[in-house]
DNA sequence: TCAATTAGGGAAAACGATTGCCCTATGTGA
DNA sequence: TCACATAGGGCAATCGTTTTCCCTAATTGA
C-alpha cells in the first residue's frame, strides 16, 4: 500500500503540516527535525500523490502534446525529443493524434483541460483558430511547435521554415537548375517553405511559374500523382523539392515509375531529414532542423510558464541546415 | 472558471449528492430532478473533475504505454492504434520511453503509479523482470504488448512471432533458398522469431546453421555490418531473413554496398510491415501484424480489468500474414 | 387506520495534500 | 525583570468528488 503524508506524518511523530513544509521546503523547520523527516520519507519511498497536489492548485506535471498525425516519422521524432526533455524535468507528456479534425482538438482540448494538464505544445496544422484564440485569452499555457501564427501573440518554437525553402532553392539554383518543382501540402510550415523557395528565385530573377507548385494531400501516393502532373509535362523541371521528406519520397517515386534517374535527370530534395533519408536510395537530401534543441526549448519554454508563471511571449526560430545526400546533383544538359 | 458539481447544486436546488447521483446513475432519483440536473449540467457544459475523482478511487482514465524506442516506426504504429482506441473509451494515453533500461523502467513506472494511472501497456524488450512480477503480485492492471512472458502469469496481446517466422522461413525454403541469413536482436520477439525460423528449416530437412545467425544491435547500421558477416562469407545465404524491417534494411545497405542485386542475387525479407518497406526500392517483402486489431485488444482487456476487475488471464496471439514484395524471389543458380 | 415499505434526497466524512493563521517556548535588549 | 521578537510547529479549512448512512414523506397492505 502506498503511504500518505499522514504515515510519515505519524512515524516522525509530527503534523502533516510539517511534512507538507519539509517537502516543499516552506515555513521554518528545525534541523533535526528536516532531517528526522526525509529519513522517513526516504525509508518508505514516499512520494507525494500528484492527484491530491494538483487538486490543491499545484501543477499536475503532465503536458498534452497534439499532433496531427503520428504516420509522419517527424512527429514521433518530435516526440521523442519532447518526452525526452519532459523526463529530465520530471513531467508527462500526453500524447494526443488530432487527425488532422478540428472537432477531436477541441474535444481533446476540453477533456484535457479537465484532467488539469499544466499546458499545450500544439505541432503544426493545428486548425481551430478559435479555439487556440480561447486558450490564449485565458492565458492558459500553450507552445506552438513546428509552426507559428503570426496573428496570435503566442510563443512558439520552430525551425525557420521560410529560411528553410529558401536555402533550398537557393541551393538548387546554384547546381543550374531553373525549373524547380515543388510538392507541398495544405500546412502553416508548407506555406512558408513554399515562401521561402519564391523568395529565392525572385532573388535570382527567375520568374515565379505557379504551375510548378502542386499543392496537395500529406500521404506519399498525393505526392506521387502530384509529381507525375509536373514530370509528365514536356517541359519538366529538373528538381523537385518536396516540402517534407514523405512528399520528397512520393516524387521519387513517381520519377522512377517514369524510368527517370535521380538525380542526373531529376533532383529531388525533401525536408525533415528524418530517418527515411538514408532508406530510401539513393539517399535523400533534405533540411534538417535541430529537433533535440527545439523539444528542449519548448519544455523550458512552458514549464517557466507554468512553474513561474513567465508571460514574456517569445518566438523561438532555429536555423536548420541543408544535408546534401545523393538525390541532387548539377543540371544536365 | 470551470463550474464544480456545486454550481450545478445550487442552480439546481439539490446537494452535491444528487447530482453525483445523476451523473453516476446511483441512487434512487425522481425522473424530473434528473432531467433538471442533467439539463443544467448541459447548460453549464460542465464535466466532473478527473482529479477529484479519481482520488475517491474512481479511475483516472489514464493508461501508460511503456515502449523501448520510437525510432522504429512499429512503436509509432503501436502507438497510434492504442492511443486511438483510447479515445474512443475515454482514456488518455501516457506514453513514455525506457530506451531499453531497465533503471528507467522502474522510474517510470513508480513516477506513474503515483499519479495513479490506471494500468500499464508495456511493449516488448522490457528488462526488468522484478519490477514486472511486482506488478502482476500486486494485481495491478498490465498487459504485455507485442511479446510474451510465458513465465509469468500476465495477459498478452501479440501477433504469433513464431509463426510469423515459421511462415518466413517457409515461404524461402519454397523459392528454393537453403542457406538463409538471419539478422537479429537481443528481444523475446525475435527469439521467437528465430525459433520459428528454425523450426520451418529442420520441418523441411534442412540442418539449421548457427553460423548463419547473427544477433546483435537495434539501429540499422547493426544490422548493416551483421549482414556484411554473412554477405562476406564464401559461402554467403541467398536471402536474409530480417526480424524486423530496419534490420531487413541494414541488411539491403550491405548487398547494395557488394553491389549484389536484390532479389536475383539476394532476397530480403523483414518482419512488421511499417511503411519503410514501401519506401526502399525495391520494396522489401515483410510479414505484417494486423495493428489495428491488437491495438484494440490491449485496451479492450486492460480496461476491462480496470471497470470491471476482470481477472481471467488472457494470452492474444493474432496470426501475421505474409507480404511478398519485390525483395524476395526465387534463387537462382 | 396503523405499521411497514419505499421513494427521494441530504449531511457529512472521506481521499491526500497545502496553507493561512495561530500558539508556545525561547532568546533578546534595555 | 519585562516586553517583544523569533523560531518551530500544529489546527483546521480547503480543493471537488464520492459514498455511507440517515431522514422524511408518501405509499402500501391488512
Amino acid at each position: 500500500m502506498k503511504s500518505t503524508i499522514h504515515d510519515i506524518a505519524r512515524m516522525a511523530g509530527v503534523s502533516t503540516t510539517t511534512v507538507s513544509k519539509v517537502i516543499n521546503n516552506k515555513g521554518r523547520i528545525s534541523k533535526s527535525t528536516r532531517e528526522r523527516v526525509n529519513q522517513i520519507i526516504e525509508d518508505l519511498n514516499y512520494r507525494p500523490n500528484v492527484l491530491a497536489s494538483a487538486m490543491k492548485g499545484k501543477s499536475s506535471y503532465q503536458i498534452a502534446f497534439l499532433i496531427p498525425d503520428i504516420d509522419n516519422p517527424i512527429y514521433a521524432k518530435y516526440l521523442k525529443h519532447i518526452e525526452e526533455r519532459g523526463q529530465e524535468l520530471g513531467y508527462n507528456v500526453v500524447m494526443c493524434s488530432t487527425d488532422n479534425d478540428s472537432v477531436k482538438e477541441a474535444r481533446h482540448i476540453s477533456l484535457l483541460k479537465q484532467r488539469r494538464v499544466d499546458g499545450f505544445i500544439i505541432a503544426s496544422k493545428f486548425k481551430n483558430e478559435e479555439l487556440l484564440k480561447e486558450l490564449i485569452e485565458e492565458d492558459f499555457p500553450v507552445v506552438l511547435f513546428a509552426h507559428e501564427r503570426l496573428a496570435h501573440s503566442v510563443d512558439s518554437v520552430t525551425a525557420d521554415d521560410y529560411m528553410g525553402g529558401y536555402m533550398t532553392a537557393k541551393y538548387l539554383h546554384s547546381l543550374g537548375h531553373r525549373k524547380i518543382g515543388v510538392i507541398g501540402e495544405d500546412s502553416v510550415s508548407s506555406n512558408e517553405r513554399i515562401r521561402g523557395y519564391k523568395f529565392a528565385l525572385s532573388e535570382a530573377g527567375i520568374p515565379v511559374d505557379d504551375r510548378l507548385i502542386v499543392v496537395g494531400g500529406a500521404a506519399m501516393e498525393d505526392a506521387e500523382s502530384g509529381a507525375a502532373l509536373l514530370l509528365d509535362r514536356k517541359d519538366r523541371p529538373s528538381a523537385i523539392f518536396g516540402v517534407n521528406d514523405i512528399l520528397a519520397i512520393g516524387a521519387m517515386r513517381a520519377a522512377k515509375a517514369r524510368k527517370l534517374r535521380i538525380p542526373e535527370q531529376l533532383s529531388v530534395i525533401g525536408f525533415d531529414d528524418t530517418q527515411l533519408c538514408l532508406i530510401v536510395s539513393p539517399t535523400l537530401s533534405s533540411v534538417t532542423m535541430p529537433v533535440r534543441e527545439l523539444g528542449k526549448h519548448v519544455m523550458d519554454i512552458i514549464i517557466g510558464k507554468i512553474e513561474n508563471g513567465e508571460s514574456v511571449k517569445q518566438r523561438i526560430r532555429m536555423l536548420p541546415e541543408l544535408v546534401v545526400r545523393e538525390t541532387t546533383g548539377p543540371v544536365q544538359p
